[in-house]
DNA sequence: GTTAGGG
DNA sequence: CCCTAAC
């Protein structure tokens, strides 16, 4: 009799959002289930997990009504890390936009009973945005000579947004992909070669304001109602990350993430494949610009 | 058996 | 949190 209105802790929040984060919204049942999450959440129903999302759903709501987002300046690292992410994704109605955390585990186990694929669509898009726009660069450039990191940095920061330390980040992707042989490199100055041309060119289309309209197709609505609600989740992640009040521990994890990138980019075979599957899914009933 | 939504 | 219609 005691154990009603019983207060949320942070913990809990923050396994719930894990859980989400991995399994996706509406698997409320699936991140109970999960090893991972269930001792936090022992006291915690499915349907009390749904409650309590729709709670958070609605906090950063409360804004304007009509206005825009208030940009909460100093917040805006981490705003901004989400939507680099988020670039090149799914573009539904207005509300187009990724979760903020990156975790990339791909077990190649098959008899997981709990689907993941949740967690490989909020991944997988970071590397081909990024090779693409270093291909872009290295294109306009187009250095007989070849470029330096510099340059290449220079370029890409003014034509695009970049996160805080991009700077590191890039040089370790230019190592990667000379070390792949999709970049040539000589002494510090990096240009393409055939390679890098001829093969699986990852291009990625900007989305920019691609108003992308609703697109729904009578026979895929099951599909595309799924997309609503991980487009609805990330969104409420990313504000959740950006309301929070510490903003060194938002710095701090903005500069996790990178960090978690870097070190994803070096898969990028795996990448590509787990950028197919992700094509796979969300073109049934939504736009993916990924090519 | 689960989930989404209203109370 | 509880209750309930809907899947």
């Amino acid at each position: 009799m005691g154990n009603q209105k019983l207060k949320w802790t942070a913990e809990e929040e923050e396994a719930l959002l894990a859980g989400v984060r991995k399994h996706g919204p509406g698997k409320w049942k699936n991140i109970l289930r999960d090893p991972e999450f269930a001792d936090q959440l022992a006291s915690r129903s499915n349907i009390d997990l749904k409650d309590k999302w729709r709670n958070l759903s609605v906090a950063p709501g409360i804004q304007g009504s009509k206005d825009k987002i208030r940009t909460p300046r100093i917040k805006a690292a981490a705003f901004h890390l989400a939507a680099v992410a988020a670039a090149a994704t799914i573009t539904p109605t207005t509300s187009g936009n990724s979760s903020p955390v990156a975790t990339l585990h791909r077990s190649g186990s098959s008899d997981m009973s709990i689907d993941d694929s949740y967690s490989i669509v909020v991944d997988a898009k970071n590397a081909p945005r990024y090779d693409g726009m270093i291909f872009e660069a290295l294109s306009a450039l187009a250095d007989a000579n070849g470029t330096d990191v510099s340059a290449i940095f220079n370029f890409i920061e003014q034509k695009h947004e970049v996160p805080p330390n991009f700077r590191r980040f890039l040089s370790s992707r230019l190592r990667r992909l000379a070390a792949q042989g999709k970049l040539e490199k000589t002494q510090n100055f990096y240009k393409m070669n055939d390679h890098s041309l001829g093969t699986r060119t990852i291009h990625v289309a900007r989305p920019k304001e691609v108003n992308a309209k609703p697109h729904r197709q009578t026979n895929s609505q099951g599909s595309s109602v799924s997309h609503e609600m991980v487009c609805e989740a990330s969104i409420t992640a990313a504000y959740k990350l950006v309301e929070a009040d510490s903003a060194s521990d938002v710095a701090r994890l903005a500069q996790e993430d990178v960090e978690r990138m870097i070190i994803l980019q070096g898969h990028a075979d795996e990448m590509l494949i787990a950028a197919r599957e992700m094509h796979q899914l969300c073109c049934q009933g939504n736009i993916v610009l990924l090519n």
